[in-house]
DNA sequence: CATGAATGAGTTTTCATTCAT
DNA sequence: TATGAATGAAAACTCATTCAT
C-alpha cells in the first residue's frame, strides 16, 4: 500500500469510529462514513468488504493495540502490587489518551455483527488478568476469591469510573484514575 | 384497559425488551417486536406513537422500578456498612430476577433516542448512592475522596461483575454477587 | 332511518366535506373523518359501505341541490337576458351559502374514485346551460358560438370569480357576484 | 450534471407531472412515479430529497415558464386591446402546447405540499394582470371595476374554456380559443 | 347499533452495495 | 483507483377495513 492509500483507510478508519461511537453500529451509515472521512462511498469497500469488515478491522486494531500496551514490557518479576498499579496505569494512559477507543470497544463488546477472530480477541486481556490474578493468589497477596470474580471486578471498576469521565462527571485525569487505582487494589488484596 | 389490552401491551414490552438487549435500538425493527410478541406491526402503534416510544417507555418502566427497589423502605438509620450492603444485595437481587432488563438499561444509557424525561431519570440512583456516600465520609467511615468518584467505581464494578455473570463467564448467584459486595466495601471504606 | 342515526350521517357527511375540501380525497383518512363527526371509524362503515362510496355521497348530494336551486321554478318563459340573470344568481346565492360545498365540487370534479352514477351528475347543469343558450340562439340574443363554448366560458368565468372570493382576495358578496353577472352578459350577448 | 442525469431528472418530472395530473398529490406514490419514469423508486432521491420536493420542482418549473411567456417582450406600449389579445394569445399557445402542465398547476394551487417559495410565485400572473387592467382603468377603455375583479373573471374564463378542451368537450385549438378571447373582452371593455 | 382494537398491505424513505465511468 | 449514480430490499409508519365485544 501507499503513502496515500494508507491515509485513506486511516481515514475511514478514523471517520467509522468517531459514527459508531455516537450512532452505534446500526445507526451508522456507510455513506455518513465515507462523508466524514471525506470520500466517495465507494471508495470504502475499497479498502473494505463491508460495514462489517470495517467495524471488525476497528476493533481488532483496538484490542491489540490496548492489549499491546499492557502488556509490552510487563514486569512479570515484580510484586503483585506493583504489577496491579502497572496495567491499571497503562489502561489509564491508554484510555485518557484514547477515550473513544476505548467507549467504541465496549459498545461494541458482544455485537452480533463481530466475527469469530475479534470474538477470539475479545477475552484476551482479561484472559491475561486472570493468570495474574492466580499467580497473585498463589503468594496470598490477593483474595482467595474466584480469580475470574477478581478480574471482572477490576475491569468493571475501571470502566466505570472512565466512563463517568468520558461522560464529564468526573475529570479525565491521571491522579483521578490512579486514585481509583488504590480503591482498587483494597477490594482485591488479601 | 381491559386485561387482554395490557397483555398485548405487555407482550410487545417484553418482546422489545429482548430484541433491543439482543441487536440494539437501531438493529431492532419493528416488524421483528411484533412478530416476537404475537401481534401485527400495525398494532404495536395503537399502543405506542412510535419506535422510540416504545424504548422510552421501557426505559422508563424499569429505571422507575429497580430505584424503588433499592430506595423503598432504605434502612436510613442503619451504619454506612449495613446500607452499602443493602443497596448491593438488592441491586443484585433484582439483577438476578431481572437480568435482561438491567442489561437493557445499561446498553441504552445515553442513547441518542431517549427524551428528556428519561434523560432525567438516569441519573437517579446515582444520585441516591453520592447522597448515601457523603453522609458516610461525614462520619468518616467512607475514603475522603470524591463522592462520584466512589459511587462510579462502585456502580462500575457492580456492573462488572454482573455482567460477567450475564455471560456465563461466572455464575449468576447471590452468594457470588455479595462476595463481590464484601471486596467493593473494602475499596471504599475508609 | 331514526333521527338520530340521520343526525350521525349528517354529522360524518360534514366532517367529510370538510377535510375533502381542506386535504383532498386520499389525503384524508377515514379515521380523521370519524374524529371530526365524533364518532368511531368502524361506525362510518354502518353508513357508507367504503370511503369511496362517502365521496360518491357527498357529490351527489351537492350535485343535486345546486341543480334543484338553479332549474326549481325556472322562468323558462322569459327572455334570455333575465333568464341568463338568474341562472347566475341563484348560483351566486347557492356560492355564498355554501362555499364550502362549491369548492368540494370543484375539486373533485372528474376524481377517479366517483362511480358512474357521479360521472352522470356532473355534466347535468352544463347540459341545462346549453340548452338555455341554444334556446337564445335562436332568437339571436346571444353569439353565435358553439353552446358548449359559451357555457364553459360562463361556468369558468363564475367558478373563477367564486375562487378568489373564496381565497379572500375578493368579498363574498352578492353585489360583487352580480357585478361579474353584467360583464358576463356583455361576453356572451349578441 | 452530466447529460444522461438531466435526462434522468427529466424523465422523474415527466412521469410525476403526468401522475399528479391523473392521481393527485396523496393518490400518486413515488413507486408509480419511478416505475413510469423507468428508474428504481430509490433513484429519485437522488434527485429529489421527497415527493414534496417532486411537486414543489415542478410547481416552481411550470409557474416559471408561463409567466415568462407571458410577460417576455410584452408590448408595454400597444393600446390595452392589443394587450389583453397578446396576453390571452400567449396562455392559449402555451395550454395548448402544453395542456398537462397547465392542468398540473391548476389543480395544484394552493396544496398544503407547496412550500413558501412556490406559494410566493403562485399569484404572480394574477398580480401582473391587475396592473395592466388598472392601466387599462386609467384609460377608460376598461370597466371602473375592481380589478381583481376583471383578472379574475378572465382568468377564470380561460381555465373554464381550456378545462372543457382539455376534457374533449371543446376542440383544443387557437380558433376557438381566440374566440374566447374576443368574448373576454367584451365582458371587460368599458 | 356503536365501538375501537387489530390487521396487513401499502406508503415514504433510507441505505448497503454494485458498477459504469 | 476513485467516484457517486443507481439499485432494490427493508425500514418506520399509516390507514381502509373488519369484527369481537
Amino acid at each position: 500500500m501507499t503513502a496515500h492509500e494508507l491515509d485513506r483507510a486511516e481515514a475511514i478508519l478514523a471517520a467509522a469510529l468517531d459514527l459508531f461511537v455516537e450512532r452505534g453500529f446500526h445507526g451508522t451509515s456507510v455513506p455518513s462514513v465515507a462523508e466524514r472521512a471525506g470520500v466517495a462511498a465507494g471508495t470504502i469497500y475499497h479498502y473494505f468488504s463491508s460495514k462489517e469488515a470495517l467495524v471488525n478491522a476497528l476493533y481488532k486494531q483496538w484490542k491489540a493495540q490496548i492489549a499491546s500496551q499492557v502488556v509490552t514490557g510487563f514486569p512479570f518479576d515484580k510484586p503483585a502490587r506493583e504489577q496491579f498499579r502497572v496495567i491499571w496505569e497503562r489502561m489509564a494512559e491508554f484510555a485518557i489518551a484514547h477515550p473513544k477507543e476505548i467507549a467504541f470497544l465496549e459498545l461494541h463488546h458482544h455485537g452480533s455483527y463481530l466475527d469469530p477472530e475479534s470474538r477470539q480477541i475479545e477475552n484476551q486481556l482479561i484472559d491475561f488478568g486472570v493468570e495474574m490474578v492466580k499467580r497473585a493468589q498463589a503468594e496470598q497477596v490477593v483474595k482467595a476469591l474466584p480469580a475470574e470474580l477478581l478480574v471482572e471486578f477490576v475491569d468493571g471498576a475501571f470502566l466505570g469510573v472512565f466512563r463517568a469521565a468520558l461522560e464529564g462527571r468526573l475529570p479525565m485525569t491521571k491522579a483521578m484514575m490512579m486514585d481509583a487505582e488504590r480503591c482498587c487494589w483494597e477490594a482485591v488484596r488479601a
